[in-house]
DNA sequence: GTCTATATCCAGATAGAC
DNA sequence: GTCTATCTGGATATAGAC
């Protein structure tokens, strides 16, 4: 038996984690500089470097921009995949805004990055923007697991929930003003939804 | 009788064209560059002027936001008073909300400096805050016409009009994709509401 | 009121030594 | 990999002539 030993790369690993250490100090610069304002600058003189350092790291700032752009959409395909998901409808709807909004109002900044879009000159490259379709369709499965295959219905509850999350974030940041009155919404659309298919379904 | 005639002001009249015509050169830029990227150099030669003549007029950049968001405002509450208000719960709340999203993807550059708020050091003056304040409370206004009283409806109405309306802009400007839900879910919401708050009376 | 000239500062990015 | 030094151009804002 032949063991091929998979040799560690340091020199990757260490590189890896200096990458990692640059996106986090960049988030908490977003968090109190604004999203927009992140300077490399500041970015730099945060983790201890020169800022023309960062470039063997980072080929631009949008490409800064654009890796917090995949991490924050990776953080949230993980989360919904950690979920543990009723099987009836009803649930599913609940369980799914719920941890929608969660995550949004955990971290403004990411919220802005991901779903507001107003960084200036920033576009998703498109292996991110591939990532980004992927939680859209995830969400849509997860709907359709709850029976709702109506693109309307999708269209709906995004809104709801994106909705919910801005303005809780915007007019009461950390509180839960908006967050609590999910599942009061989500049971009406349900209700509402569901019937309208089940009504479908028999034409 | 006396005839006091009011002396026409030629200078105050200029001057307030002009400061008009800045404004309006700016949400042109805004549409173009982005809200953010709002440069005073551009904003200048967009009117014909060097950069430092706009300080004749706004003391600061910021002051231009804030005379930008005062404007968005007081646009709003035109826009809401010259509405032919139905007399009926449902086509108030109907009107009410096709109103205000019609208003918001107008313009996404004044939904993102009115709702959004992502403009690195703007902060609205109080007389501009003021302004604000007064549309919230014209709509909350429109809603107990209706019959809602509860704070609770009024949060989550609000999160359902400006949900959609970020949608919209974000993910198809122009088009009507969520716009055209509109009535459903505000006929969905309304008798929700209405028939909570009419148990609420009787209790 | 508008201009020229300038101050001051900061941005992102590159070249090349070590 | 990280640095120093520097490029180039942008920003907002002010002083003072006309």
């Amino acid at each position: 038996m032949v063991i091929v030993e998979t040799k560690r790369d340091r020199r990757a690993e260490r590189r890896e984690s200096t990458t990692s250490e640059i996106l986090t100090a960049a988030w908490e610069l977003a968090g109190t500089q604004g999203l927009a304002g992140l300077s490399l600058r500041e970015l730099a003189q945060k983790i201890g470097m020169r800022p023309p350092s960062l470039y063997w790291y980072f080929d631009s700032k949008n490409a800064i921009y654009d890796a917090m752009f995949l991490q924050g959409n990776r953080q949230l395909l993980a989360r919904m995949a950690e979920v543990d998901w009723p099987s009836d409808a009803k649930g599913i709807l609940r369980v799914c805004a719920r941890s929608f909004v969660e995550f949004c109002v955990e971290d403004s900044r990411r919220f802005q990055l991901l779903f507001q879009r107003t960084i200036p000159g920033f576009e998703p490259s498109p292996e991110a923007y591939a990532v980004a379709v992927e939680v859209v369709e995830q969400m849509r499965a997860r709907l359709a697991a709850a029976g709702l295959h109506d693109p309307a219905a999708f269209d709906m509850l995004t809104a709801l929930v994106s909705g919910i999350a801005a303005q809780q974030i915007a007019n009461e940041p950390g509180g839960d003003r908006w967050v609590r009155l999910i599942d009061e919404m989500i049971d009406l659309c349900a209700d509402h939804f569901i019937s309208k298919e089940a009504n479908r379904e028999k034409a």
